[in-house]
DNA sequence: TCTGGGGTCCTAGGACCC
DNA sequence: TCTGGGGTCCTAGGACCC
């Protein structure tokens, strides 16, 4: 059978949100635009920023003081994720009108798969994208950009060759042109320490990695580079998913708090706090979990933690807090001060009712579930926090910082430089609960 | 690029088994 | 207790992403 050397063996659009936090802002509230707008209040930097911020010189992430001394004009404004959740959404399903095959892959981006579209709609690719575009700029009240190559890794680096608004389409035969103008590091799944190992065997250029053959990838590097590296000669690795993701490999809340404490019983609060929304999660999903890690994070950044497993797979906050509460001791410091404490829950399993060799405790198990699930219904109908464990208490009962003095004793901890995140993640004990 | 919060996948090496 | 070869499972650590 004769094969068709077409230029798009397959095609597959990645759309980008352009700025995608502060376009939100500015699109429910038309008074902002034109204006600096910056996002991250809650946190005293920037986490989003708008064009015209940025051409006053605000980057990200920058102390929001520093912000206000340059642009004494920005408008700075808490995040607000159910808003922006509500904007993703939208953008989805409009991509969601030209084909099924939509893979949301994070708030403000996704993939779709246009490939054998063109005679159901009447129109080329690009016609496609285009119309994707206007629809979504128009409908949504900010820009997108967006990519339209043979695959996915091909496609990110379409929508981000030109931004703002923009529209790369990288055909076959186009891929060299592009490829030749980028860093190695630009490619998204090459990071830090790739690209330093590649330019070190003089491999700069994304079109020199490209160019260098499979047995010298397989060699040097490893699997997901291999990926990589087909997918930027347009053979298709990735495959754009639709499924909507529904599992979890794990599941994890951490919140930092300023001042920094070394009140045990505050570390607790933190930690029942951090189990109750993580257990939300839990049961949104209709999940459970068997095995918990948790810590506190040092003033220099360090994590001081300890694993147990449950006897079963478990949502309920209260008897995951149980067990905290008891190995608290064996990772609290007294004297320490920590900056930040977490949860993260693994061996996440669908929530099936187990049966108990004790008839009580399947009742109060019952009982217990049925009493979070009006929780829940609750939060939904009045708001988040509505309800909390009395544990939770302290934690609740924060006051608000805006962060600027946050950022001051930040500044002095700059420790540890280079080193990676999952180095400093000592786990210093291992235990099993029962 | 200086640490906020939430994730994923891969690999090497050890334990254990036949 | 003489040491070959093969497989599987698990864990810790690393790298990367938004």
């Amino acid at each position: 059978m004769p094969v068709s050397l077409s230029s798009f063996p397959q095609a597959i659009l990645h759309v980008d949100g352009d700025c995608f936090f502060a376009s939100c802002e500015v699109a429910r509230r038309p008074e902002l635009k034109g204006k600096p707008v910056v996002t991250g209040l809650e946190r005293g930097i920037v986490s989003s920023l708008t064009y015209e911020a940025k051409a006053r010189g605000v980057r990200r992430p920058m102390p929001l003081w520093q912000v206000r001394k340059i642009c004494p004009e920005v408008v700075c404004l808490p995040s607000d994720y159910e808003t922006y959740s509500l904007y993703s959404l939208r953008m989805f399903n409009i991509v969601k009108r030209f084909t099924p095959t939509v893979e949301e892959y994070s708030i403000d981006e996704c993939f779709a798969d246009l490939t054998g579209l063109q005679r159901p709609l009447h129109m080329s690719y690009e016609k496609m994208a285009k119309e994707i575009k206007a629809t979504l700029d128009s409908e949504l009240g900010f820009t997108f950009s967006l990519g339209l190559a043979p695959t996915k890794v091909l496609a990110k680096v379409g929508s981000k060759w030109k931004k703002p608004s923009g529209l790369t389409i990288i055909s076959g035969r186009d891929i060299e042109k592009y490829l030749d103008k980028l860093n190695v590091d630009q490619i998204w799944g090459i990071g830090a320490q790739t690209s330093a190992h590649l330019n070190k065997q003089g491999v700069r250029t994304a079109l020199e990695f490209a160019k260098k053959d499979r047995d010298w990838i397989k060699n040097n590097l490893t699997k997901p580079h291999l990926e990589i590296w087909q997918e930027l000669q347009g053979e298709m690795v990735y495959a754009v998913d639709p499924e909507k993701k529904n599992s979890y490999q794990s599941i994890s809340k951490t919140k930092t708090f300023t001042p920094p404490s070394d009140n045990r019983e505050y570390a607790m609060s933190q930690l029942s706090k951090n189990t109750e929304n993580a257990c939300i999660k839990l049961r949104r999903h209709n999940l459970a979990a068997k095995k918990v890690f948790f810590f506190l994070k040092t003033q220099d950044f360090r994590y001081q933690g300890f694993e147990f497993n449950l006897i079963r797979p478990t949502d309920n906050p209260i008897e995951i807090i149980k067990m905290i509460d008891k190995y608290c001791g064996l990772v609290f410091a007294p004297g320490k001060l920590f900056r930040a404490t977490g949860v993260i829950f693994t061996d996440i399993t669908e929530n099936v009712c187990h049966q108990t060799d004790l008839f009580r405790e399947v009742i109060t198990a019952e009982k217990i579930s049925r009493i979070f699930a009006s929780a829940d219904g609750i939060a939904k109908r009045y708001g988040k926090h509505t309800l909390f464990l009395g544990s939770s208490f302290q934690a609740m009962n924060q006051t608000q910082h805006t962060g600027d003095r946050q950022e001051a004793t930040e500044r002095k901890n700059n420790l540890f430089k280079g080193e990676t995140k999952r180095k400093r993640l000592g786990i210093p004990f291992l235990g099993e609960a029962f």
